[in-house]
DNA sequence: TAATATATTCAACAACTGTTGAATATACAA
DNA sequence: TTGTATATTCAACAGTTGTTGAATATATTA
């Protein structure tokens, strides 16, 4: 077994197991069918990867770093964009939006496959608790703290159920399962990512603005 | 195969069926797994319920009736007790979330595992498109028409993006990740549906407005 | 009671699972 | 070139999978 491996056999494995997994979950994959889908022996994967579960997290992590850079680097162009004067609250809700557009627009199609990746791992209990906390709670406890300085009154356990509601959202956008096709008769395409993020950034500012204001009639104390 | 029962050991295999569907999904658990939790023999899986897909669709059917219908009830409650007037937006919203509340309160633990499986089919790409269609989405309609009209200006796309934000934040919340409890720090649980529900009404509801009316400027034309 | 339908178990099957050790091919350094 | 490390394939393994037909138990009906 090699960890760190560069050849083109090893990277269409990754590529296969990234769509085969996205679509049908860590159990729904066998090797052999990421082997056929990469055109590549069954024992192959075992001797880069290491055991099934190893892939798993090998094809996870591939993208999460370079996703987190991308949204860090843009969240902190805003706040130097705005020298002095405070972020808004939808600057920093698009610096945590715009690098997923951008991925979800890249030339390259494995981006969208990760996407639905992610979006599997974020709402399934067992991989959600074994991959997050590693991969990305670090970096968004930076965009927490950023909230928490737009919204200085609010209590934290608003700003965490709010950006919880963003996660949410986030998530079965990334999913792409067709649903709001179905639902809205085709008026709507959950391809669609450019259509889902610019109405997201509105909808969960207003959602942050209504629930973190002090007094709120609907949360009880 | 016999396909309506209601043996004391066929209901044991829904039981655990649903709970370990729930957490690991489709492909996670075998029929094996079931029939060990339900201490029952293998084969009475298959005799009751035919093939393992069978199954797996008899558990989610389960209780989806029951929970459409109580939905519809409190939306008609509610539309019955504002007579004459137009119902407001949190009531919409106030009837799709509380009937999830109710069940997650409910004696019966099964619902709690029923909200996990929900969560999972709502966001896996293969079974959102085989069971939602039947099991949810003619009485989820009712909700959006009552969406527009207490929005007569907006745009359907609109009305459907924000119902499609609601619907992912919900399954997050049903997912019962734990991952809120992490990033918080312990300040809030995954479990305390209450406190998610709460706040969930104020941010839609402030969220649908935004994004609806006429002329948003963050929404390009 | 006997006869019959339903429920449950037992044993077995063929197909598929992840993984590995040995064999072979390819790339690279000397 | 030769030697060596890496990459890839082949063949096989022991365990697990969903499913079924026959056998047995339990409940229902006559």
């Amino acid at each position: 077994m090699n960890t760190k491996v560069k050849s083109e056999k090893s990277e269409r494995i990754l590529n296969a197991a990234e769509e085969l997994f996205a679509r049908h979950g860590y159990d729904g994959v066998t090797i052999r069918h990421i082997a056929t889908k990469a055109k590549v022996d069954v024992a192959l994967a075992s001797y880069h990867f290491g055991k099934k579960e190893e892939l798993f997290k090998a094809v996870f992590r591939r993208r999460a770093d370079a996703l987190s850079v991308s949204r860090r680097r843009v969240l902190r162009a805003s706040q130097a964009q705005s020298n002095g004067e405070k972020q808004t609250l939808e600057q920093i809700i698009e610096a945590f939006l715009l690098p997923l557009k951008l991925a979800q627009e890249s030339k390259d199609p494995g981006w969208r496959n990760y996407m639905a990746l992610l979006s599997y791992v974020m709402t399934s209990p067992v991989w959600n608790e074994i991959l997050m906390p590693t991969a990305f709670d670090i970096h968004v406890k930076e965009f927490i703290d950023a909230l928490k300085q737009v919204l200085p009154d609010a209590k934290i356990e608003d700003i965490h159920w709010c950006y919880h509601y963003v996660s949410g959202a986030l998530a079965l956008t990334l999913a792409q399962t067709g649903r709001i096709d179905r639902l809205s008769g085709g008026a709507c395409e959950s391809s669609d990512f450019d259509a889902a993020y610019n109405r997201m950034i509105p909808f969960v500012a207003a959602g942050f603005r209504e629930v973190c204001r002090g007094g709120n009639t609907s949360v009880k104390p």
